[in-house]
This record gives structure tokens, C-alpha cells and sequence, in this order.
DNA sequence: CCAATATGCAACCATATGGTTGCATATTGG
DNA sequence: CCAATATGCAACCATATGGTTGCATATTGG
């Protein structure tokens, strides 16, 4: 996963709502947007562009069944994000590490 | 950590220039604003803009030495993330096994 | 000491973002 | 079958965001 990608990864998770549905799905395993929508304190229509962001940025899929459309989480996308971090960390540990070393010497 | 801290998190990590200052850091250990400003396509002033960003949201910390003002990784913020999304991650494999006894009796 | 360096502050600007309302359309269940 | 349900699409709006320029100020190194 190249920086480009994780900015617009993280930004997606970057907004209330957005992560609200996010929690949601991620224990619900797959709802429909209408009941993805409810008790996010905005409309219908403003919670459906913030799960198209989501899609956009690969964190969720849509599939339509009947007249609903269900949204799926994909975690192989939350697994880039994790591992983007991981990675993030590990640099900064190694830093530290030569830094101590250079210190001790 | 809470949804909105979480959010906000994310939302520091979820622009190109922020991610490129903190990958920066990750392998560079402490840079002064001036140093961190350079290549990346922008002003000083505009870049300056950008590391305040990442302060409020406490991915970074400053502190002036002289007339320099340095600028030191949160590797904890980074931690907190990772985590975050870990117990996502959980939570939807928790939900997937459920999902899988289901299905199978 | 003072020119060079590092930074701060403020005003400004175009565009992105997060939301709204209003209406149309497709599907389904009793 | 048709009323109810689930969704889509478009226009609109206020504010946030990501950047700029211009100028002032504090610190330092030769």
C-alpha cells in the first residue's frame, strides 16, 4: 500500500459518521442502507454519501439484492491500514534503536 | 481510545502532505519545522499549516530549541490507531465465526 | 555586531466537504 | 395489484480545508 492509498484510506475513516458506520458494520456483518442509515442524526441521502466515500475509498462493497442494496465491509482494506501503521512504528523504533546505540557509544 | 479521537486520528493521517511529514519523522527522528517544510510542493507557511494540524490531532509534538522549533513524533497516537483498527478487525472476524456456526448447523 | 536564518501572524482565495430538500423510480408483500 | 418500502438523482448551501502572499520578529553564527 503506497502513501498515496493510506492518505485515502485514513481519510475515509477520518470523519464521525463515517467511522460510526463503519463500528456498525464491522459487528453487524452486512446491512442494507437503509438500516445503515438510521440514528446517524443526519438524512438518508447525506448518510448514502458517506458510505459511497467509504466505497470509494475500497472500505466497504455494495451489492443490490431486490430493491436493497447491502453494504459489506471489505477488512482486507482496514488490514492495509493497520499494516501502513505497523510499518510507520516500526521505522520509528528502528530510529530510536540507532539513536541508542549512538548514544551509548 | 474513543470513536471521535479515533476519527480524528485518522483524519490527521488522511491527506498526502501530513503522511509524507510523518513518514518523514518516522525515519528521521526529530527535524525542525524548516527542514520538515522542504519538498513538499507547498510553502513554508502552507506546510507549517499542515504540522500544526498533525499537533492538534497529537500525532507530532513541538518544542523550540533557539530559533529552531523541533519537531518529535507521538509514536503512542500511531499505536492507539493500529489499535483501533485491530479491534475492527477483531470484531468483524468474531462476527464472521458466528456467521460460519450458523451456516453450518 | 549585524546579516542571514528560522519562524510567526494575518488576510485572502478557490475548491472540497458534509449536509439539506424535493422529487422520481424500482421492487415487493399482503 | 398497488400501497408501502428502498433507493437514486440533482440542485443547493454554509463552512472547512489546503493552499497562497506579504510582512514582522526573534535568534544566531562568522
Amino acid at each position: 500500500m503506497n502513501q498515496t492509498a493510506a492518505a485515502q484510506l485514513f481519510k475515509a475513516l477520518g470523519d464521525p459518521v463515517r467511522l460510526q458506520i463503519v463500528q456498525r458494520l464491522s459487528h453487524g456483518a452486512v446491512l442494507c442502507l437503509g438500516e445503515l442509515s438510521k440514528d446517524l442524526g443526519i438524512s438518508r441521502q447525506g448518510a448514502r454519501k458517506q458510505i459511497q466515500a467509504l466505497v470509494s475509498a475500497k472500505v466497504v462493497q455494495l451489492y443490490p439484492v431486490g430493491r436493497e442494496v447491502k453494504v459489506q465491509l471489505d477488512a482486507a482494506a482496514l488490514a492495509q491500514g493497520r499494516a501502513f501503521i505497523a510499518r510507520l512504528e516500526a521505522q520509528w523504533d528502528q530510529r530510536l534503536q540507532a539513536l541508542k546505540q549512538f548514544t551509548e557509544q
